[in-house]
RNA sequence: GGACGCUUAGCUCAGUUGGUUAGAGCACCUGCUUCACACGCAGGGGGUCACUGGUUCGAGUCCAGUAGCGUCCA
């Protein structure tokens, strides 16, 4: 067997590890009949995106959740892959375009997308091989993209069904309109950026009464040329006389426009009259919709002013018509102020520039199963981690607005619809669109394409990703649904997403299960998944999200480098409470490292401590155990195990991650290394005792790689290897977990009952032992270990520490540690087993001992009389639990015996 | 404006159904190269649990309100 190194390197163990992984094809996921499935699609990362601290932790659980499940036995599947994000890649294939000086338009939708697939096959999907760094054991052999040909099918197919069941309509409707990218975007894709802007106070003068003037606020003027009416609130007693009344529009072509009343008005913005522009302003447009008013469009597609707005602006970009259009108010007099004003303004994500609200023909969806997504979760069939979630998501679908699903790009689905060649699509009613004869919808496209035009838009990426849990097993091709196991890995079991897709992704992949899958069946088959975890947010120090604008993100890659895989998915789950939004700290990334590293010299102290026994199977090490020679250490080291396997099997249950690591950190660091390990260097020294102590290591430190494999993979399959628990050509993932109460019987089988008083003496052992230390440190003998120490304790307490006593010299450091009868003037320490003497008394400062021992005692009296002072209340007495109330008796008892003890102590100091 | 969350040690956070003297990591101070680990060991200092009231024998924990911060929705 190699020796284990003096500290544990990451870069070669990691490499070593994952090629032999997948040569094995270890994570493959496979239909095994009678197996419990275990099924995690990944959410498709953005195929232009790279690896992010946010993805970082979002895998990372979803490594653990698949690893710990392959260890429970279960058929797991972990499916990867990415998805096409229209804009996105649309974006930087053009950004690369233009270094040439050359736009899309120039080589036509054919040969621009030829440009983006050779982009896609050279540079797309990085993330995937970053997520392998990670260590993620993702099934790459089923690796989707929602491009492929077979997703674009069910894609389509999902449009054309819809659009047979009516679900889905062509309307013109207010959308976010990017002028950079001239295409309709999500409000995901719209970000709100507080803006120092400008208001401007224009009047507009009666024409029935000249001289008389309606004063608005608008940040922007240039859209003055398509105003059709000033609107008031119809309970404004400033106006009452106004409604009904015509004005003249301050800007653009002449027109008398009317005074109308809405109760959409906020009476106490600006002088409480609203101009409306119903092509510019949602607000707008729906209020013009109410009193069937004009739509003038002033801007163009690519943020122009248009003829519409008159000759002055026709031609000129929005800001600069917005100053022209300030120039042309101030001249005729209608410009009253200008006003610095701080408002929000929505941006374009990608182009990051001012989204325009824009009148536009698109695509809608009316969603499906609306109420249905409302049961699952209502009813308890998805679970939401943390649970709030559900509120959230609840609230969404009562509000629900129909869905632009079209987007104005290249890169996408092209929506399967065809118009007759000639028709006007600007004047399509809802009847033409279901006349065969106008409109043809399939995924094939008519039989007589000669005669007819393909719709330009694409689909919204979403409208792709929302089928992910079932589009990535096949459907809607049974051969493929056959050979890729749908019918076993559906519904998957966790979705593990970041809480502020709930709307875009969460919601409506619960529809499209429900709609799609398994028509007619329960509710429970055809949903898409049974939990869905939310993870926080990772901000850095001063609590920002991170982001690549800001630099304020490091890079998970630099990280894996420093730490190691291990110590980076360590470290990060370690600090993601269930949740709350995590604020980033390198240090305890650190941490993760560092445990990796003590975990590696736990493993080489026992390797170092004598040989190798038979580590193969978990009975052959209980069958080493020889429970004739168990202390009380090694009951209470493997009682603790039993309760850390509990603890972490009801985290992991729980999605408590965080919590599920700290619990084996305390466990292997403070119980296993700090303790165990130390009393271990006393029992090794004699073959009576070395045998037993060296299986019961090797029970707990197989135990801990085999739960904490699943947050830390590599470390731990190469100790597993070096220890000798696997056998030859298998994994750790080849091995069963079991949990608390199998670990329990399998050692009971082999007449060992755990004796939880050894427990409790253990813990007054660890008291003396810390107690001692103290002592010694507080008389600056720290490292001494000539140092005698005396005790005065009762039979029992003796005896406990009798048969301990090689043990606590070696651990206090000590020379000896003797029972006297009495001891005086030395200073001392009283401890659960007894009081302990320094003996030292020449060399003591007996004044400061006695400060040192007055402070004591007077904490000590303090808490003597809280406790008497309790339980001489009568309705405590009467009311609190037994179990409470003879605590508090005990505490009482033991703070009044250790008083006497101080008193006695002081006393004896003189 | 509405909903949700947060406020505990210098920092980042735990704290299960209310029950001994509120914990961890990091940072800090002191000592230690002790035959697994200085990526370490030992010891130590540090908290009016945001505030105000209430319920209770008992509140960091439950209730009401206030303040501050954050997120989402409109």
């Amino acid at each position: 067997m190699p020796e284990i190194t003096k500290s544990y390197e990451s870069r070669d163990v990691e490499k070593k590890w994952y090629a032999a992984w997948q040569a094995a094809h270890a994570f493959a996921g496979r239909v095994l009949p009678g197996k419990e499935p275990h099924t995690i699609v990944i959410p498709p990362p953005n195929v232009t995106g790279v690896l992010t601290m946010g993805h970082v932790l979002n895998n990372t659980l979803q490594d653990i959740l698949t690893r710990r499940a392959r260890l429970e036995g279960k058929s797991a599947l972990w499916l990867p892959g990415t998805d096409h994000a229209g804009i996105a890649t649309q974006t930087v294939v053009e950004r690369e375009l233009r270094k040439q000086k050359k736009t899309r338009h120039d080589f036509g939708r054919e040969k621009f997308l030829a440009k983006v697939w050779e982009w896609r096959h050279e540079k797309g999907g990085i993330i995937l091989e970053q997520l392998r760094r990670l260590g993620a054991s993702c099934d790459w052999e089923r690796t989707q993209f929602t491009m492929d040909p077979h997703y674009s099918k069910a894609v389509l197919t999902v449009f054309a069904d819809l659009f047979q069941k009516g679900h889905i309509y062509r309307g013109k409707r207010m959308v976010n309109w990017c002028p950079v990218s001239q295409t309709a975007l999500s409000d995901e894709e719209v970000i709100m950026k507080p803006v120092n802007g400008t208001l401007y106070r224009v009047r507009y003068e009666r024409t029935d009464a000249p001289g008389q003037f309606i004063e608005v606020k608008t940040t922007r003027p240039e859209t003055i040329p398509g105003d059709v009416a000033i609107a008031v609130h119809p309970d404004d007693p400033r106006y009452a006389g106004w409604i009904g009344k015509k004005v003249r529009r301050a800007l653009g072509p002449a027109a008398e426009i009317p005074i109308i009343a809405d109760p959409a008005v906020d009476r106490e913005f600006g002088s409480g009259a609203l101009k409306i522009t119903p092509a510019h302003d949602k607000t707008d447009f729906e209020i013009g919709l109410r009193h069937q008013l004009p739509v003038i469009d002033v801007l163009e597609a690519d943020g122009k002013l248009n003829a519409l707005a008159g000759p002055e602006l026709a031609g000129l970009d929005r800001f600069a018509g917005r100053k022209k259009a300030a120039e042309l108010l101030q001249a005729s007099g209608a410009l009253l102020a200008e006003e610095p004003y701080a408002n929000n303004v929505g941006y374009s994500e990608r182009a990051d520039v001012p989204i325009e609200p824009r009148l536009t023909w698109q695509w809608w969806l009316r969603y499906p199963r609306v109420e249905e997504a409302k049961t699952a979760v209502r009813d308890g069939h998805i679970k939401f981690y943390p649970e709030r979630w559900s509120k959230v998501y609840l609230h969404w679908l009562e509000n629900i607005q129909d869905w632009c699903i079209s987007r104005q790009l290249w890169w996408g689905h092209r929506i399967p619809v065809w118009y007759r060649q000639g028709l006007d699509r600007e004047k399509l009613t809802e009847a033409d669109l279901r006349d065969a004869t106008k409109v043809h919808v399939s995924l094939a496209g008519p039989a007589d394409p000669e005669n007819w035009v393909q719709e330009d838009d694409v689909l919204d990426t979403w409208a792709s990703s929302w089928l992910w849990p079932f589009a990535t097993l096949g459907w809607p091709e049974a051969d493929q649904m056959k050979a890729q196991g749908l019918d076993h890995f559906y519904p998957t079991t966790t979705l593990v997403t970041a809480p502020d897709i709930i709307f875009f992704w969460v919601a409506r992949m619960i529809m499209a299960g429900l709609e799609f899958m398994r028509p007619g069946e329960s509710i429970e088959r055809r949903i898409p998944f049974k939990h869905v975890y939310f993870t926080g947010i990772i901000r850095d120090q001063q609590g920002r999200k991170m982001s690549k604008s800001l630099g304020n993100s490091p890079d998970p890659l630099d990280l894996i480098d420093k730490y190691g895989a291990d110590g980076l998915r360590f470290g990060i789950v370690s600090i993601a409470p269930q949740g709350q939004d995590i604020r980033f700290q390198e240090d305890r990334i650190e941490g993760g490292k560092n445990f990796c590293n003590k975990l590696w010299n736990a493993c080489r102290f026992r390797q170092m401590s004598g040989e190798a026994g038979d580590n193969s199977t978990l009975p052959a090490i209980v069958a080493r155990l020889n429970p004739a020679k168990f202390d009380a250490d090694d009951h209470a080291i493997l009682d603790r195990l039993l309760a850390t396997t509990r603890d972490v099997d009801r985290s992991f249950h729980e999605f408590e991650f965080s919590a599920a690591v700290q619990a084996m950190y305390g466990f292997f660091w403070n119980d296993f290394c700090d303790w165990y390990v130390e009393v271990s260097k006393s029992k090794l020294q004699s073959p009576d005792t070395k045998p037993n102590c060296l299986a019961i290591q090797d029970l707990v430190l197989r135990q801990t790689l085999l739960l904490l494999h699943p947050v830390i993979p590599f470390i731990t399959e190469e100790l597993w290897c070096l220890l000798g628990y696997g056998a030859p050509g298998k994994f750790l993932e080849d091995a069963r977990l079991e949990n608390a109460s199998q670990l329990a019987t399998s050692s009971l089988t082999h007449g060992l009952a755990l004796d939880r008083a050894a427990v409790a003496a253990v813990e007054k052992l660890k008291a003396f032992v810390s107690q001692a230390r103290a002592l010694k440190a507080d008389h600056h003998l720290a490292s001494r270990r000539d140092v005698r120490l005396f005790v005065t304790a009762t039979a029992t307490d003796w005896a406990v520490l009798a048969a301990n006593l090689a043990k606590l010299v070696r651990m206090i450091g000590a020379a000896e540690i003797a029972l006297k009868e009495t001891v005086d003037g030395a200073p001392a320490i009283v401890t659960p087993l007894g009081t302990l003497y320094l003996d030292l008394a020449s060399t003591v400062d007996v004044g400061a001992e006695k400060v040192r021992l007055a402070k004591e005692l007077d904490q000590l009296t303090k808490h003597v009389a809280g406790t008497a002072a309790r339980l001489s209340n009568e309705a405590f007495v009467s009311k609190a639990p037994p179990a409470v109330l003879a605590g508090a008796r005990q505490q009482l008892a033991d703070q009044q015996a250790k008083r006497a003890e101080l008193e006695r102590l002081l006393k004896s100091l003189g």
